[in-house]
DNA sequence: TTGTGGCACTCGTCCGGAAGGAGCGCTGAC
DNA sequence: GTCAGCGCTCCTTCCGGACGAGTGCCACAA
């Protein structure tokens, strides 16, 4: 996908990733006598030109007007991130720290929270989590209460913790009484088995004993195939949005609000994370990759999070696109792994009824 | 309160008037010619010049350098709003249009969403919406429901419509039927009565019966005594803070990030609403009024909205103390009747079972 | 072919000073 | 009390020069 790449010798790779690495430290333009300097060759800075002008015509650097020096391009940013980044190892009070954040008795949301919040304070950029898929999680009970002509109220308890109610607009009426057999059929049927399989089964059930049951079991099989509906809400907890605030190349009003309007929209970041969530290690959007005018300047570094081996959800930071990237990915990384371990933990000791 | 306010002559009332929705207008500093001709008084400049040293004496106006004309001190804009400012009744126009925000068929939660959206809308500025205290709604239904070991979840219906849980973490452990005859208890002595009556007599059977009564009925009340625990979470919802980034004088980094975080936190936004809450009918906060360093430079109008005559909650918007308070005012005073009388309707046809 | 030193040139930034303009305070007259 | 006028202050804008960083190109050496 990147023929440039392939093109570039050891030499201009090196060249490339001091500009880069200076670039994203200073802020300002990387001029050749600097560059020849802190790339540690022997090579004086008329070479070093010479080498620019190269990168330059292969669109991976640019100067910002004539006689300044270099800045990285989006292309040369790609580049950068995919194969010439060298990570730094986050060091053990750092796992430490952020490990410590995640109580394994909180619930899901709080470790969520936690793990945003985390992300966004160790980066100092904004923080986000996407809601982990509700994979193979046990349906504990679900109990039925009326509320009105044809209004119930479903409650399903999962996982021996979590709780969610959904109200049903039915087109018929059921006496408490019908609601709590029906409930009990459904609870008798299907209580420990995973979400996944009580919809198929209610589905396949549907199907297939139509005829011989009698109505009460039916409407509850259709009840409860009501009350399982859309699986579970798309949503994205965000954290520390302000401190994108603080970042010079941010400070353009119009883009800054585009941008914090999206993080509360939500939708077009659940569409970022969403693209992130096939593949098993850190991913990085750059600038206009994703095709979002407001995106402009600013990169997302994520990761994948799963348990028991299975990727359920996806994390990440969003912040500017000069960004230490060195520093952020291992981060995201190791907050990735803790999150899935503490979502782990919690869910081999499920203290069910 | 403002005893300068008293000493004012309707000369003096007309040019700090004039001065300020001229300020308000424009943004620039006001000089003594072009108050002069705005003021639509006959007098020359050099007289205005005269009446505003004056008033820059008395702390209404200031300079904000030597020979600049002057802009209206918090104590200038605290005697506007008091007492000078003439507010534009809303055209039916604009009334039509934030009441057509308001389906009347929708929940209680979208109704406020609604709210603080359509009031960041038509003034450009962030809304923000008190929820509503639960006054005397009627309590329709009470289920338990058990979770695990000592882990019961009350479900309780409002109204017939809206549904709150809570898990409750109890020191003994109770069978399903336990919790079944203790909720039939509840509901045979307590539905329909409102959560304040049922407060009360919960409190007052626990001393009253308590050696008359079996330990069942005991538990149940105790148990339903924690249910309704604090009645209902502090809570605001706010729209479009993004708006405040379009302002100027909101430019300074910090300032705006303290006051964006303001927003997140949502603590400090109840602390101002709360203190609105009492008097009945539009206040205005200026500047640093509050005490809070990160209001520099803003101004909240709030309203009180009321439910069947009782004050139950407040809204407001949130913007630069330049705003244009004689359009604001009114916008925010039908936003609250509007909200109110929604609110109202519902209230009046509760599909209770 | 590749690397190097040197030179001319281009910009952007940073003053410093000058010009212009808005506006104030003060004073003296009516 | 009102008002015109004068002198003064201070902000803003513009302009030109000095400076520095950095480029592109060329000639020359290895």
């Amino acid at each position: 996908m990147n023929d440039s790449s392939i093109q570039l010798d050891a030499r201009e790779r090196t060249l490339l990733r001091t500009l880069i690495e200076s670039y994203i430290s200073d802020g300002q333009p990387v001029g050749s006598r600097n560059l020849a300097r802190a790339s540690g060759l022997k090579v004086s800075a008329a070479t070093v030109r010479n080498v620019m002008a190269d990168l330059e015509d292969r669109g991976l650097i640019q100067a910002p007007h004539t006689s300044a020096g270099r800045v990285p391009t989006t292309a040369g940013y790609r580049l950068f991130v995919d194969s010439l980044l060298e990570v730094r190892k986050p060091s053990r009070e750092q796992i430490d720290a952020i490990e410590s954040r995640f109580d394994p008795g909180a619930s899901t949301q709080d470790l969520l929270d936690s793990a945003s919040s985390v992300l966004s304070q160790v980066t100092r950029m904004a923080g986000m989590v996407r809601l982990p898929r509700h994979r193979n999680v046990a349906l504990s009970q679900i109990e039925f209460l009326r509320l009105g002509e044809g209004r119930v109220l479903a409650i399903l308890v999962i996982d021996g913790r979590e709780v969610q109610n959904r109200v049903l607009e039915l087109e018929r009426d059921f006496s408490q009484d019908d609601l709590q057999r029906m409930a009990n059929y459904l609870n008798a049927h299907l209580a420990g088995k995973s979400l996944h399989t009580v919809r198929a089964e209610l589905l396949r059930e549907m199907r297939e004993v139509r005829d011989d049951l009698d109505a009460q079991m039916l409407a509850a099989i259709d009840l409860g195939e009501q009350a399982l509906g859309d699986e579970d809400p798309d949503d994205v907890v965000v954290a520390g949005q302000t401190q994108l605030l603080g970042y010079e190349e941010l400070s353009d009003m119009e883009r800054l609000r585009q941008l914090l309007e999206a993080f509360n929209e939500k939708r077009e970041i659940l569409g970022i994370l969403d693209q992130c969530i096939r593949g098993d290690r850190v991913q990085i959007f750059i600038g206009r990759e994703s095709g979002l005018d407001w995106f402009e300047n600013c990169s997302v570094v994520t990761a994948p999070y799963s348990v028991e081996g299975e990727v359920v959800g996806v994390l990440g930071v969003i912040g500017p696109t000069r960004m230490s990237y060195d520093r952020v990915v291992p981060i995201v990384d190791v907050t990735a792994r803790l999150l899935g371990s503490a979502l782990n933990v919690r869910g081999e000791s499920p203290d069910s009824q």
